[in-house]
DNA sequence: TGTACATCAGTGAACGCGCGTTCACTGATGTAC
DNA sequence: TGTACATCAGTGAACGCGCGTTCACTGATGTAC
């Protein structure tokens, strides 16, 4: 039964991107092992050959989640470099429809300020990358303007995007991406 | 051991009002009958007396919490008609450091967007009175308008709070909510 | 290069535990006469 | 108004279940000679 240390990496990953997906889909609490495992195409009893504890999991699926977000953020603005292309993709009905490849601080976010240190220092981290990508396109300003703007401008990204989960009108949902997209474009 | 209707009833809002802290401060996943019903003074035996399933009470939870939440919120801005008023309350280090007794949007935000409808409805309905609430505020505008810039404050507070939470470094924390102070004022 | 042995990835059963929920019971409250 | 009985709020034990975690086992892989 053993496998080679190549498949043994391979299916480590595998575990770690499944988690990424469904902590962002059913949520940290909302998501047992035995369920992901098998999501992963294995049984649970092998989970402890690759990991300490699901809090460890937790950890390395956030920062792949984080860095499979950053990939998408990137592709956007690649031939593009406006604002406007970011916040389109950001706040759109795609991405509220999918959660499980979709923003983690918007995914997670309630259930992120309650996980271990450990895990909340990878999503600074990648809260300050996220808020570096967009300071960059707020040319014309100084650096220091810059930044307060991306502040403000992640933070409602989040802010809406979380929201138009929540509710329960899917017009008033489609407002809140749409009015999201117009006034962060007007600042 | 029965008690009479007027206990029962005061028992019940008791609950509810415990429930409303609880969700907040550990997550709804995070917060389990028994502990909760030890926390309002009870043993969780008596708890199907008063509701159907742990559901029903997230539902009248969320409602609770929002009403609560509502009143602070009028509190703020009853001698003092300025956004600015709300937004510093709203982004203070208080707020931040008080889940239990905050904003459910906030504290509960990727959760909430996980629960049945009938919960999401009541979260839909107070984000509703939020948004009016403040598009109030917003004088010198036409309605629309006004309601534009409400739902993006809205979103950017929520957003912030939520974020604000989730970092580990004390500095960025104050810092997010500081700079979400004043480019919410600047538009 | 071939052989013998140690390693260990993955399986599936089992662990204790806390979860939401149910239930028999108690005894004070509410109701009917 | 007083008495007899039904109701039911709250208790504490118990239910089945899924949780995170552990473990004996299997057999292919990796290693030592």
């Amino acid at each position: 039964m053993r496998k080679s240390r190549e498949e043994a990496a391979e299916t480590r990953r595998r575990i770690v991107k499944t988690a990424a997906a469904e902590f962002r889909r059913h949520g940290i609490k909302g998501s047992g092992l035995a369920e992901l495992m098998g999501a992963a195409g294995l049984t649970h009893g092998g989970f402890y050959r690759h990991f300490d504890s699901k809090e460890q999991l937790v950890a390395e699926a956030t920062a792949a989640a984080l860095q499979s977000f950053f990939g998408q953020v990137e592709s956007w603005s690649a031939h593009d470099v406006s604002l406007e292309t970011i916040f389109r993709n950001y706040l759109s009905c795609e991405h509220r429809n999918h959660l499980e490849s979709g923003c983690p601080f918007a995914g997670l976010g309630s259930e992120l300020a309650r996980v271990d240190p450990a895990t909340r220092q990878i999503a600074t981290d990648g809260l300050l990358k996220l808020v570096d990508l967009l300071a960059r396109k707020y040319d014309g300003l100084k650096p220091g303007a810059a930044r307060s703007k991306a502040l403000l401008a992640v933070s409602a990204m989040i802010g809406t995007l979380t929201l138009s989960r929540i509710v329960t009108d899917p017009e008033l949902s489609d407002t809140l991406l749409r009015v999201g997209r117009k006034e962060l474009l007007k600042e």
